[in-house]
RNA sequence: GGGGGUGUAGCUCAGUUGGUUAGAGCACGUGCCUGUCACGCACGGGGCCGAGGGUUCGAGUCCCUUCACUCCCGCCA
């Protein structure tokens, strides 16, 4: 028999009526009566209500003790009178009549109280992290966790799918995101990287022959942090396919995530079937290449529109004569709304950097009009067209912005967020996949305007890769594709580019020569050489998975030591000052910054 | 690197137009209370109002600087 425990505190019921129990765990809350205490008693599996009186000579010891003390108590499980059964608990039909206790762990005065819903400074909670994992939500969180990749561990073997370790110390890469870089003793002035991820491991695991790779991966990338993106590292479940097509990778990949979201969420799975939208139709319709399927409202361009001489929205005209563009948003069934609520859309849009979103709602007397600041532009016959290519009908209300195409898209992807919101045209209540496919190759930098790889520069290019033609780049799409699901970006995946020529021909357009792809990339076109099947793969996002399983917006509710903003450890006090001989081993000095 | 928000008791927060001794709930301490499950009641300890400077007869409150946390932009193949 255990020292510490028969039971845990999740555990006892009816069956355990009479019998003694030794259970474990945390002072979860007290409530004293004077002459009667009630102790519950809290460990990893729940509560439990214990109970003594003052006849006991316990009583008085056990009354002093601060919540969060860890105690071991001996008693008898007796039932519940009915109306004090608590329904909220597992253990809620039973209690424990205490005989013994002992102290098995002291506590301080808690810098954060355990026992409450209160939400807490993150300063603090990251601080004493280990108090702020006793409380239920982000206990259960981190539960959550462990069972969906363990879950999804079986899966992948169950599919065939090894899993493989690859190095955590590796070679920094040209490409992507800024390094996390490791100072080598041996090799004096040289440094390693921590892997952004496993792209080229897990090519040259498929190289080496093994089929099927997968692995919970590390990755570790120094950007500045976001709410769902912890600074420094993060995990994927990294995967990769020899002998196979885009079509193959998304298979596997739908029949997961629908086991996996179905499994740990009530969640209804708008399409378990995701639906492909193309990269240029998303930001056509959505202005974004992750849009959230669940709102209904989609953009249209309506440029031409304003070329006609009806329209004497003369801004707008003018802008569109130099090379802008206007697409707009229909807000359905708005004709009762405020005008505060339209100048508020206005207001928000000129706060997110933007010129403004100019609208107006449509109306109909004896024939169709315009409501509202721009309105009056519009002739009867140019609203019916605008009504027929935006869908739009009586009552509506259509928010246009004109402008650089890209200024376009980014105003109105937020807006469309933002009056899906307003109007409540989301439902909360389910998950919304899509894959977003046909990736352009390349696209141009918008500072340098030199032509640079869009997404990953190892994707194989469409069309013919014995004759494809290379002369309009930018015109040049990939088997590169994304998961999208409610707006977040889950994954990003590829059909790699197996093909060594081909590679330098690619690189050499974003401007690396032969020689620099083969001393960057040495260990992957070395490999390509000698023999390389055709390979894909994908790598979905873990912390993103379980923080829309767990309907969490922050990263770190998910994360059981997460860094702060700042990328530093509260807890632990990382990043830290070294010794002057660590630094001297490594041949390293530190420049003092003025 | 840039912009927004926040910073008052151990914790979560009030604090009016600049005006006496800065409050509440929880936690902690003492006492009362035998069926609570956010138990209740009474009393008590606890504050460099993030830090520094300024304006003023007087600053938690106004101004400047700075620090910390957070959200966003840039960045994230």
């Amino acid at each position: 028999m255990s020292k510490y425990r028969t039971h845990t505190c999740g555990e006892l019921n009816l069956d355990n009526k009479g019998k003694n129990a030794l259970i474990s765990g945390w002072i979860n809350k007290k409530r004293d009566h004077g002459n009667l205490l009630f102790i519950d008693l809290r460990d990893n599996y729940g509560l439990t209500q214990c109970v003594i009186d003052k006849s006991s000579a316990k009583f008085k010891e056990l009354e002093k003790l601060p919540l969060e003390t860890v105690i071991k108590i001996k008693g008898k499980v007796i039932v519940r009178s009915k109306e004090t059964i608590n329904t909220n608990i597992l253990t809620g039909e039973v209690e424990v009549s205490i005989e013994d206790f002992e102290i098995l762990g002291r506590t301080k005065e808690l810098p954060m109280p355990v026992f409450s819903d209160q939400e807490y400074s993150e300063e603090i909670r990251l601080k004493y992290r280990f108090l702020d994992l006793r409380r239920k939500k982000i206990h259960q969180n981190i539960i959550l966790r462990s069972k969906v990749i363990s879950f999804i561990r079986s899966e992948m073997q169950k599919l065939g799918f090894l899993e493989f370790q690859t190095p955590i110390l590796t070679s920094s890469s040209p490409e992507g995101a800024r390094d996390f870089l490791v100072p080598s003793r041996l090799n004096p002035g040289k440094f390693y990287a921590l892997p952004q991820a496993p792209q080229q491991f897990k090519q040259l695991i498929m190289v080496s022959g093994f089929d099927k790779y997968f692995q919970i991966a590390p990755c570790f990338r120094d950007e500045d942090a976001r709410a769902d993106r912890s600074p420094g590292e993060f995990y994927q479940l990294d995967i990769e396919m020899s002998f196979v097509e885009q079509e193959e990778v998304f298979q596997v990949v739908e029949e997961l995530l629908v086991k996996v979201f179905k499994k740990f969420s009530d969640k209804k799975i708008l399409s378990e079937k995701f639906p492909r939208i193309s990269y240029s139709d998303a930001m056509l319709k959505y202005g974004s290449d992750k849009p959230d399927l669940r709102n209904p409202i989609i953009i249209s361009d309506i440029t031409e529109i304003f070329k006609r001489d009806d329209v004497k929205f003369e801004i707008f005209k003018k802008l569109v004569k130099s090379g802008s563009i206007v697409r707009g948003l229909v807000a359905k069934d708005t004709k009762d709304k405020t005008r505060s609520f339209f100048d508020g859309i206005d207001k928000w849009a000129k706060d997110q950097g933007s010129s403004g979103l100019a609208y107006f709602t449509l109306e109909k007397n004896q024939k169709i009009s315009g409501k509202g600041p721009v309105g009056k532009f519009f002739s009867e016959d140019a609203l019916k067209e605008i009504m027929k290519e935006m869908d739009a009908k009586i009552g509506d209300t259509i928010f246009l912005s004109c402008g650089q195409k890209e200024n376009v898209e980014n105003i109105l992807a937020l807006a469309r967020e933002k009056i899906g919101n307003e109007l409540k045209l989301i439902d909360k209540k389910i998950f919304s996949f899509c894959w977003v496919v046909n990736y352009p190759m390349f696209e141009l930098d918008a500072n340098s305007k030199k032509i640079k790889f869009s997404h990953n520069p190892f994707s194989m290019p469409q069309g013919n890769v014995n004759n494809l033609d290379l002369s309009n780049p930018l015109n040049l799409k990939a088997y590169q594709y994304d998961i999208v699901c409610n707006g977040v970006e889950l994954s990003s995946g590829a059909i790699r580019n197996h093909i060594p020529e081909l590679m330098y021909k690619l690189f050499d357009i974003a401007g690396y020569s032969k020689k620099d792809v083969d001393e960057k990339f040495s260990g992957m076109i070395n490999a390509l050489s000698y023999g390389a099947p055709p390979h894909g793969g994908i790598a979905p996002g873990i912390d993103r998975i379980i923080m829309l399983l767990a309907d969490e917006k922050n990263i770190r509710e998910i994360t059981m030591f997460p860094m702060n903003q700042n990328a530093q450890d509260l807890m632990m006090n990382a990043p830290s000052n070294i010794e002057e001989n660590q630094l001297k081993e490594l041949n390293l000095s530190i420049k003092k910054k003025d």
